[in-house]
DNA sequence: CGTAATCTTGACCAACGTCAATGTTCGTGG
DNA sequence: CCACGAACATTGACGTTGGTCAAGATTACG
C-alpha cells in the first residue's frame, strides 16, 4: 500500500502543498489501494458507496449509459482526479467510471470526509476551489458539443486532455500516450466512430495532431489551440489532492 | 433593500434552513440589491469580480459566446441560483449572466466569503454539495447535447427547467411562466431556431408540452420524463443560501 | 501464425441547417 | 380603440453534415 506520506502525485506541481496535520488527517481516511485491469467498471451508476478514490496510476472515464445502449464519455479521469465523491456526499452515483487500462486506485473512507473537513475549513473551501474549476471545464464541454464540428470536436477534446496530461507531467516531446480508441472519442464528442476517423484524417492532414499506436502527438499546441478555440488552464490553479 | 433576515428565498423548501449564526454571516457580506432590466449583461466572461450574486426575483442565463458570434447557453438561472462565484473564488469568470426579464439581484461581497467559508466549515460542506449536485446536472445535459434527437435535447431541457422550477414552487396547474424565446431554447439545446420550432411542433402534437404566450404547459410529467429519459432531482437535496 | 479488435473506405441515407417568404403577436403612440 | 412596426413564429425548398452499413486492410495479441 501506498502510503499519503509517500506519495508521488502530491510532489506534483499540480497539487496544493499540505501541511503535516492536513497529510496526517487524509492519512487517517487512507484505505487499501485498489488494482484492476482494463475494462473494469469500478463505479456504477445508480451505487451507493462508502469510500472515494483517488486514480494513482492508468487511465478511467466516467460516463452515462442511456436506455438505447448508447454511452456518453462525460470525462477522462487522469491520475490524481477523484472519482466517488458524488455518492459519499449526496448519496448515488448518477454516472459509472470505467477503466480503460490496468489502474490503481488509492481508496479513501467517505464517512470520515465530513469530520475531516469541518475539521479543516482550510482543505473545504479549496475543495470547492477545485470544483468549481472543474465545472468551468464542464461548460466548456458543453459548448464543444453544442456548437462546434466534427473536426473541432474531436480537437477540442483532444488538445484539452492533452494539456490536462501536461500539468501532469505526462508529456514528452509534444506526446503522450492515449489510449483510447475511436469508439471512446466518438462516444467523448457525441459522434459516430466513423465520422470521428474522418475528422482525424482531416486533424492529420492539417497538421495539427497526429495519433497513432496509442500515442498522441500535438506539434504545434498554439496551432491546434487556434483551431479548436481552446485556451489553455491558467497555470494558478491548483488542487487539492485528498 | 431586502434584509437577510426577511429574506422570502430563504422560506423556501429548496432551501435548507439556517440558524442564527449563519444568517447573520450572510448578512454581514451583504450589499445594496441589484434592480436591471431584461437582456442586461451582470456578468461578462473574462472580468474580475469581488462580487457575487445571487437572484432573488426574474430570470436570467449564464452563457458563453464564440469567436463566430455564435452562443452557448450553460444555464438558466432561477430565483435563489448564485452567479460570479466562480470569478470571486478563481479569479476570472469563464462564462457571461444576461437576464431575460426584469430582474432582482442580491449583492454579496466576495472578499468576505473565504472568511465566513472558513468560519463556518459546516456552511462550506453544504456549499460543496450544492456545487456537486450542479455538476450532476451539468453532466446530464452534456448527455443530451451528445446523444439526443432534436425533440429529445428540446425536451429535456424544457422539463429539466420546468423540474426546478416546480421545486421553487413556481409551477400552478401543470404551467409556469417561461420567457425564453426560441433562439434562446436553441442556443441551450444546440440546434437552430428554426429546428427548435419544429421540435417543438412535434411534442406538442404528442401531446407532451405546449408552449405559447410565454407560458410553458406540461399535462403530464410522467409521460414527457419517459420521453425524454429524464430523471427528477430527488427531493432530498437542500440547497445552502448564500 | 491465426484470430479478434480496430481502422479505413466508399456508397447511400437521415437529421439538421440555411434561406427566404409569409403570418402572427405584442407593445407603442396617436 | 386602432394603426403601425418590430420581433418572433411558421412553412417549404434545398444544401450540408454527419450517421449507417458493409467490405476490406491493418494492427495487436495470444
Amino acid at each position: 500500500m501506498i502510503r499519503c506520506k509517500d506519495c508521488a502525485l502530491r510532489r506534483k506541481q499540480l497539487f496544493r502543498p499540505m501541511n503535516g496535520r492536513e497529510v496526517g488527517a487524509i492519512g487517517r481516511m487512507k484505505k487499501d489501494d485498489l488494482i484492476v485491469p482494463a475494462g473494469t467498471d469500478v463505479i456504477r451508476e445508480g451505487e451507493r458507496g462508502q469510500k472515494f478514490y483517488t486514480l494513482y496510476e492508468g487511465w478511467a472515464v466516467r460516463y452515462h449509459r442511456l436506455a438505447d445502449e448508447s454511452r456518453q464519455i462525460l470525462d477522462v479521469i487522469l491520475p490524481g482526479d477523484q472519482v466517488g465523491f458524488t455518492p459519499v456526499l449526496l448519496g448515488r452515483s448518477a454516472h459509472s467510471v470505467q477503466t480503460l487500462t490496468p489502474a490503481t486506485f488509492c481508496t479513501l473512507d467517505g464517512r470520515a470526509l465530513p469530520g475531516v473537513l469541518k475539521a479543516n475549513p482550510e482543505m473545504a473551501l479549496e475543495l470547492l476551489k477545485t470544483w468549481l474549476g472543474e465545472a468551468r471545464r464542464a461548460d466548456l464541454r458543453l459548448t464543444m458539443l453544442g456548437r462546434m464540428t466534427a473536426a473541432e470536436r474531436v480537437g477540442y477534446f483532444l488538445i484539452e486532455t492533452y494539456d490536462r496530461l501536461r500539468r501532469r507531467g505526462m508529456v514528452r516531446n509534444g506526446a503522450s500516450a492515449f489510449p483510447l480508441r475511436g469508439v471512446d472519442i466518438a462516444d467523448a464528442v457525441g459522434l459516430s466512430r466513423v465520422h470521428v476517423m474522418r475528422a482525424l484524417k482531416e486533424l492529420r492532414s492539417e497538421a495539427l495532431l497526429d495519433l497513432e499506436g496509442g500515442d498522441l502527438i500535438i506539434p504545434d499546441f498554439a496551432k491546434l489551440a487556434k483551431f479548436t478555440g481552446y485556451v489553455p488552464i491558467p497555470r494558478s490553479g491548483k488542487r487539492v489532492l485528498v
